[in-house]
DNA sequence: TTTAGCACTCTTTTGGGGTGAGTGCTACCA
DNA sequence: TGGTAGCACTCACCCCAAAAGAGTGCTAAA
């Protein structure tokens, strides 16, 4: 572990305050006029010369001022910021942006995403993950063609999810009315997760036994559980947020960022792997997630939100590795909150 | 009318052609010896000066060779260019892309606008608007709360039409269940546009004036598909194919394009218009439709897909002005013709 | 330990001259 | 009279050199 005077973390602290504001280097006399602390700028040098043989400042060239490094930036995240507290005013913003949804989820989802891109001026992002945690509400099966089925899942919180499934045997209409009509009986309330349980258990017990039907049925729904849980969904806006920062002038960085966007399965991978490893807020920068590679240049500040203590998704922020984190950070935060504060209440009925 | 003489139409394709492949103004020199009749540089000179005082071509400078303006570019698709045809192996290309997709319609749309995309190396875009063209097929209210309902509407060709509705009275599922079950019935394959007048048709009946209940069931119903019908999807894909055209370099045209883009309510509105007013392929060029204001160099190059005689949607390619049209006209035309296929199968079940 | 001073480095900006593509015009030719 | 050759002219673009500016590292002094 690194260990910093007193004055080394004023300093890279007043650095990074003025790089994340300006996005240029920084140099010694900046430092020496805008910190409290009465120093000339011969002084600054030496600190900096220090921080920079640590490895948390790099000098883009001999004659240019200081940019953290990824590793400087951790420490400054790790160890000296201090989130700002929310304003009272600016909670009730995000709670007046959210309440006012529409009450249709995918609607509420991405208009987190969109109020998340606005307030923090950069691409906002939301994963709800597969329905693995959600519990069953309701399954209704429609009949396409002889051997074609439609499935239908909804579960608590109003998610939908449609699966086709090609059935062995012609079936008809009315027997899949049946189906669900008994399927809806067994699963009511029960989490996605423990359905393939479930499903064995009504497997085993008479009933299925006597009826050949009804195991068909059963099997029909494991397959289209199985699909609606590997299947996410990610609602990313604002990325031409990302376009107003300067770092990313040069059309090639711009590419490659946009089309990290398009390839969503990565995307998802990503956030999946953030839900998974904590339970809090979270911060990955550039070269830091193995995912991030395509884009050295960003950062990502998420947070899960939640059913009492069970993860639901994550939301978060997506920047370049120069953002206001003592800002963006208690947004996310708060966001994450509130958001499970409503599906709470939506999920009750 | 502007009239043209044959050799004034022979150099502006010339010229066309030249800009479309690069991009860069055209020289009198260059169509003298492309073009294969054999005129010295100073005759096209001449002719081109012609056509420039008609507001065909445009002179970025005084030193500087022509660019076809829009009237220009406008006078050559409606009478100069001739389609290429599409080749046995391209149109199987499509095919294939298409046939392999998932049956789930969503993702048969999103693909099909990727396939575009990537096809023609610009933005692809599908707008399968309103249900207003779809038949019904199945209804399904669930109980959220004492007034929440969620009613899901799901047309024959498969999509998926997702509803809140508060109710006046107290509620309860087994009410519902009745409800469903009694409108499945009156309802099975009336297109959506027709739902309302069958609704009042059965209101008057005997029936509904024998049971209060049903009679708000019709009413929720009706409230529910008007909602329903409102509701249009639209899948932009490859918006990063666009950062490749050189005339996009600045970023500041590009935040733009990408901003327009987001706005997805505006593009809705831009190709619902071109569902409206043709029932072929259509173009519109950057300052000719009001909606494109914002991205004057834009072209969107679109075709419906229908069942039958009646559209069911647009689908289309968004790139600049400069874009190869001779070659994507045929492609978004096969490819909506293709699509119209596909869906009358998926509408059969 | 801090500071002032100074030489040095490297980027960025500015301006001017050269180059090349392309034009418009005029005179000439079939 | 329509086509062509020639020529002067106009710009945009590139290159280079010089100047400006920001910031450093080092040394010597307080």
């Amino acid at each position: 572990m690194i260990e910093l005077t007193q004055r080394d973390q004023i300093v890279l602290e007043a650095i990074i305050n003025d790089y994340i504001e300006t996005g240029e280097p920084v140099g010694s006399r900046t430092i020496s006029k805008r910190s409290a602390m009465n120093v000339s700028p011969a002084t600054i040098r030496n600190v900096m010369a220090d921080l920079e043989e640590m490895g948390l400042l790099h000098q883009p060239h001999t004659s240019a001022g200081r940019i953290p490094t990824v590793k400087g930036l951790r420490l400054y995240l790790d160890s000296i910021m201090r989130s700002r507290q929310l304003g009272g005013h600016e909670k009730e913003r995000i709670r007046d942006a959210l309440q006012n949804r529409p009450q249709d989820i995918t609607e509420l989802l991405r208009g987190t995403s969109r109020l998340l891109s606005q307030y923090c001026r950069q691409a906002g992002v939301v994963l709800w993950p597969k329905l693995s945690i959600a519990s069953f509400k309701h399954i209704e099966f429609l009949r396409l063609g002889p051997f074609d089925i439609m499935v239908i899942l909804i579960s608590k919180a109003g998610f939908i999810h449609q699966t086709h499934i090609e059935s062995k045997e012609e079936i008809a209409q009315a027997e899949l009315d049946k189906y669900s009509l008994y399927i809806n009986e067994i699963l009511r309330n029960v989490p996605l997760s423990r359905v393939n349980q479930r499903i064995r258990e009504e497997m085993e017990s008479e009933k299925a036994l006597f009826d050949r039907l009804f195991s068909r049925a059963l099997q029909i729904v494991n397959r289209a559980i199985q699909y609606a849980i590997e299947d996410s969904e990610i609602y990313i806006e604002g990325q031409t947020n990302l376009l107003d920062n300067p770092e990313f002038a040069h059309v090639e960085q711009m590419r490659r960022i946009l089309q990290a966007f398009e390839d969503k399965s990565k995307m998802i991978r990503l956030l999946d792997e953030t839900l998974k490893a904590s339970t809090g807020i979270q911060i990955v920068l550039g070269t830091e997630g193995e995912l991030l590679r395509e884009w050295q240049e960003m950062s990502l500040v998420s947070a899960p939100f939640r059913r009492g203590d069970t993860p639901l998704g994550v939301l978060g922020v997506i920047g370049p590795l120069r953002m206001d984190y003592s800002r963006i950070i208690p947004i996310v935060e708060f966001t994450a909150e509130f958001l499970s504060q409503m599906l709470e209440i939506a999920d009750e009925g």
